[in-house]
RNA sequence: GGGCCCGUAGCUCAGUUGGUUAGAGCGCACGGCUGAUAACCGUGAGGUCGAUGGUUCGAAUCCAUCCGGGCCCA
């Protein structure tokens, strides 16, 4: 119609370049750009140079692989960590870090070289090859962490093979070798007899093979309590005859019980009484009986027995955890330098450990009989030999999975080299360890029952690994007479060796180029021409343990203890171990004063991520599909004390609520488009439910610090979420809407609600910008610039703060009445719409009958700012009925639809309602 | 098998020292609005608090066992 009046011009709609899609995926890399280029990241250090230092420290991931939800979980929340604690002024300088030695990516240069090319290369060049490998995979990880958003020294982060790293770890292998806390030892590893090499478990592939399966009689040398009924042995199982000669105990169950069995020709063999009948079985016993009593394990440990393959040699009956009772006799053969278990035990008991085992799989001397028999050849032969001896009961074979060389595909054997331990006893490192446990903030709670129970039952460190990659054991060995060859002389010529040239020096050089000219032999004083260096590597937790040397100390603005460590669960026993017992032995301290721990990330289901489970999310595909900030918004929400879940479904409520945040964001800054502070009211002019506003926004800006504070993320995003929907868009927002859009452009009611809007933008985006990193900084750069000040990025903005009024209290009281009161007037509005009385609530008038308490915390606001509380056309209040919730009645609103605000009213001789009227007069 | 943990509506979380019919938001269903519009508002239906047994006048909350799950060992 020609002559109806467009009023839509005269009102005052929300206008904002603020996109409701947010298009993360294409938004997301300018604003990298945009940082890059005023670089925030200098910038806040600068600002915050003066303010109280924390240090994150990071744990290095290992440079090789793409990222995943693990990393991209644990780089988020360090990052949002890093840049709350920067908003609240402190000086938190950020360096990420790469863990670049080790045998994954040593073994993923082999299988790319090719067996051929691997056996002529060098180790110099091999170790080059390596070093391109991680380099290639930190700046694969080094993009995608950044695109994260996770801001930090991306520019000169810390490489474990960077040489002044190299060198921390002779500064700390130093102080603790002349400490006496490291020491020269023997354990036994997978050995490939063929390779003459040493293998980790990934370098071993299991497949099946077929043993000997034997039991022997070992004869008792003491009483036992079976002697009268005849000769008696202990009878043990075993499927590798030729360890037999290593054998020092037998390791029974504690609980179980023993028997004797009383065989045919009249001797007594000692087996667990429950495997009885199926021993019997597989070794043939035609006739048995059990004879004498049944003995526990434990009380039959201490006797001996005639050493199986050395004449006038005993061992001794031990008990152990490992025993099992599914298979075997429940009588271990024990030969602590042949198994991992034996191994373990035998420390335990102080056994011996021979090794008769050569390097290339040859009985020494220690072999008796057998030597300089390969042991694959020594089998049948000892199986004839205890045959011959009358020791053997039974003997047959068995097809079980078997350990093989990965690279030549033989069996390998288990088998006692030297190695280099750090002891938990001999400087009373355990103790002080446990000791300064107690002095660190472990969060969550539980986690220092984890660590404490880890570090109390740990055996010593063996820190040396017979790789190529990595840090060598610093020390000499002595050619002349095997003496090892260590001082302060030699470590401080190796620290400075490996400052300027790094390590792989130690591969290039000969000692006497970089050692002082008179070292010397301890023990035989040959000179430094005589010294060969240490073959072996360390151990890369060992290497990234001593970061709190190679980075902390070693770095300007970096300090030692950190403030905070923060690593998944698994790393109690990798990383915070390694890097608590090298802190302790070197400077008797911890190096972090709180340690935040999370959970891992599982799937929907609780389950674990896994290819063959095809449950698999990558940050990346999410990154691509939806955009860093709802990663982001994810790490946020989850609470990281248990495992974290992670599925389709949560990622899409993920993207609800961020939606739900951002349009939020979106009507904040519609509506503040033409406000300045100048035009801003002050607090005692505001109206009363303004007032409140500010009171509830107070509320939200301290729960929300506090829960930053206290680590807890999933509250601060609970308490934004439920603020943005609760109070301000289900309710404060939607009053607001009609004195927003209605009232006069320069009013006080618009410009008291603006100046609340205005606090609320400016609070709620520095409040979510740890988190919605992306997000904040565009709501930042579009806020009015009168509003922003010249702070270029909200990165800059600090922290926000929101005084209470006066009034806030009984503001808060009076209006938890009023919102009691609301629900009850919602729910009638609906029964009345369903009836098909009112369609939208302006449509309504309210008829509230309420008793006296309530008629009074409703009649102090007035009858006409309930109507708007309430957003209907009319509020009557009337007296009720004693003590009892409110009766609300609504009928249909009185006046007709202003065709302005379109609220029920009577209308003027201009058809528009008295409030409109004026507005639109004004605009002339 | 051992150590440290976890298990409240489809999802993410609240549930204070054990105490009335276990809460919130989202999602879902239904409805409203069409001046936050691939938005916004409202109403409603969803839970034997992993299971079982015990302690107690009373347990999601304490104890035991079991089931399921995670990390680290073996």
């Amino acid at each position: 119609m020609a002559d109806k009046p467009d009023y839509k011009s005269t009102m005052n709609l929300p206008q904002t370049d603020f996109p409701m899609r947010a298009s993360l995926a294409q938004r997301e890399p300018a604003w990298l750009k945009f940082w890059e280029d005023i670089d925030v990241y200098g910038q806040v250090l600068d600002a915050t140079r003066d303010g109280e230092l924390f240090v994150l420290h990071d744990g290095p991931p290992y440079a090789n692989g793409h990222i995943h939800m693990g990393t991209a979980y644990n780089k988020v929340l360090k990052d949002l960590i890093v840049k709350y604690k920067s908003m609240r002024g402190f000086f938190a300088p950020y360096v990420p870090g790469w863990d670049c030695h080790g045998q994954p990516i040593e073994h993923q240069v082999e299988k790319n070289l090719g067996a051929g090319k691997m056996a002529e290369i060098s180790q110099a060049d091999l170790r080059a090859l390596c070093r391109e490998y991680a380099l290639e995979f930190v700046d694969v990880q080094r993009e995608e962490f950044k695109r994260l958003g996770v801001r930090g020294d991306w520019d000169d982060p810390y490489l474990t093979l960077a040489h002044e790293y190299e060198a921390g770890n002779v500064e700390i292998f130093k102080k603790m070798y002349l400490d006496g806390a490291i020491y020269k030892g023997a354990k036994p590893i997978h050995w490939c007899i063929r390779c003459h090499t040493a293998l980790a478990e990934a370098e071993i592939e299991y497949g099946d093979e077929t043993s000997e399966s034997i039991y022997v009689a070992f004869a008792f040398t003491d009483q036992t309590p079976w002697d009268a009924f005849g000769p008696t042995s202990v009878l043990i199982w075993t499927t590798t005859p030729w360890t037999l000669p290593a054998n020092v105990a037998v390791t029974l169950a504690d609980d179980a019980e023993y028997a004797g069995v009383k065989l045919d020709d009249g001797r007594v063999v000692v087996l667990a009484e429950a495997l009885v009948p199926a021993v019997a079985e597989v070794a043939g016993w035609s006739g048995y009986e059990t004879v004498g009593p049944r003995v526990k394990g434990r009380d039959l440990a201490g006797l001996h027995y005639a050493q199986p393959i050395h004449d006038g040699v005993t061992g001794v009956i031990i008990t152990g955890e490992h025993v099992e009772l599914s298979t075997g006799t429940g009588a271990v053969h024990t030969a602590p330098g042949h198994g991992e278990e034996d191994y373990l035990v035998g420390v335990k008991f102080g056994l011996p450990m021979p090794m008769p085992v050569t390097d290339d799989g040859t009985f020494d001397a220690g072999g008796g009989p057998f030597a300089g028999m390969n042991v694959w050849d020594a089998n049948p032969k000892i199986i004839e030999w205890l045959g011959e001896r009358g020791t053997l009961a039974a003997s047959t074979t068995i097809a079980h999975s078997y350990p093989h060389c990965w690279r030549c595909k033989q069996p390998v054997i288990f088998r006692a080299t030297e190695q280099w331990f750090v002891s938990m006893e001999n400087t009373g490192l355990r103790e002080h360890a446990m000791r300064a446990i107690g002095e660190v903030e472990w969060v969550p709670g539980w986690s220092v029952n984890r660590i404490s129970a880890m570090v109390g039952d740990r055996p010593d460190w063996c820190i040396s690994r017979q790789r190529a990659w990595g840090v060598p054991i610093p020390v000499f060995t002595c050619t002349k007479c095997g003496e090892t060859v260590a001082t302060a002389e030699t470590f401080d010529a190796v620290i400075a060796l490996f400052k300027t040239e790094g390590a792989d020096a130690w591969f290039t050089k000969r000692p006497e180029e970089y050692l002082p000219g008179d070292t010397t032999c301890g023990r035989c004083g040959a000179g430094v021409a005589d010294l060969k260096p240490e073959d072996d590597i360390v151990d890369v937790w060992w290497e990234s343990g001593v970061s709190h040397t190679s980075v902390l100390e070693a770095r300007e603005n970096l300090h030692r203890p950190a403030e905070l460590y923060l690593e998944g669960s698994d790393q109690h026993r990798g990383w915070f171990q390694s890097s608590l017992l090298t802190s302790v032995g070197a400077y008797d301290a911890a190096p972090f004063q709180t340690v935040l721990t999370h959970g891992f990330i599982v799937d929907g289901d609780g389950r674990k991520m896994s290819k063959s489970l095809g449950n698999v999310i990558s940050p990346l595909d999410v990154i691509a599909k939806s955009g860093a900030d709802i990663i982001r918004l994810w790490v946020a929400s989850a609470d990281y004390g248990q495992d974290v879940s992670v599925s389709d479904e949560i990622l899409e409520r993920t993207s609800e609520a961020y939606r739900r945040i951002r349009n939020t964001f979106r009507f904040l800054l519609g509506n503040v488009h033409d406000f300045t502070p100048a035009d801003g009211v002050a607090y005692g002019e505001l109206p009363e439910l303004d007032r409140y506003a500010l009171a509830t926004l107070a509320d939200l800006v301290e729960r929300v610090t506090r829960a930053y504070d206290e680590w807890r993320y999933h509250a601060v995003y609970r308490a934004v979420y439920d603020y943005c929907v609760t109070d301000l868009s289900s309710f404060y927002l939607d009053v607001l809407k009609d004195r927003l859009y209605a009232d006069g452009a320069a009013s006080h009611s618009r410009r008291s609600a603006q100046t609340v809007l205005a606090a609320v933008l400016d609070a709620l985006v520095r409040l979510v910008a740890p988190i919605l990193t992306f997000t904040a900084e565009e709501v930042w750069q579009i806020m009015p610039a009168a509003l922003r000040g010249d702070v270029a990025s909200v990165q800059l903005a600090g922290w926000p703060e929101v005084a209470r009024g006066a009034d806030a209290e009984a503001l808060r009281d009076a209006y938890a009445g009023v919102l009691a009161v609301r629900e009850a007037v919602t729910k009638e509005l609906e029964t009345a719409r369903g009836a098909g009385v009112i369609g939208k609530s302006q449509e309504a008038r309210l008829v509230i009958e309420a008793d006296e308490s309530t008629r009074a915390v409703l009649a102090a606001r007035g009858e006409e700012s309930l109507a708007e509380l309430f957003i209907v056309s009319a509020v009557e209040l009337v007296p009720g009925e004693a003590a009892g919730a409110p009766v609300v009645r609504v009928m249909a609103a009185e006046g007709e639809k202003c065709p302005r605000c379109w609220n029920l009213r009577s209308l003027g001789e201009d058809g528009l309602c008295g409030r409109c009227s004026g507005v639109v007069r004004d605009l002339g």
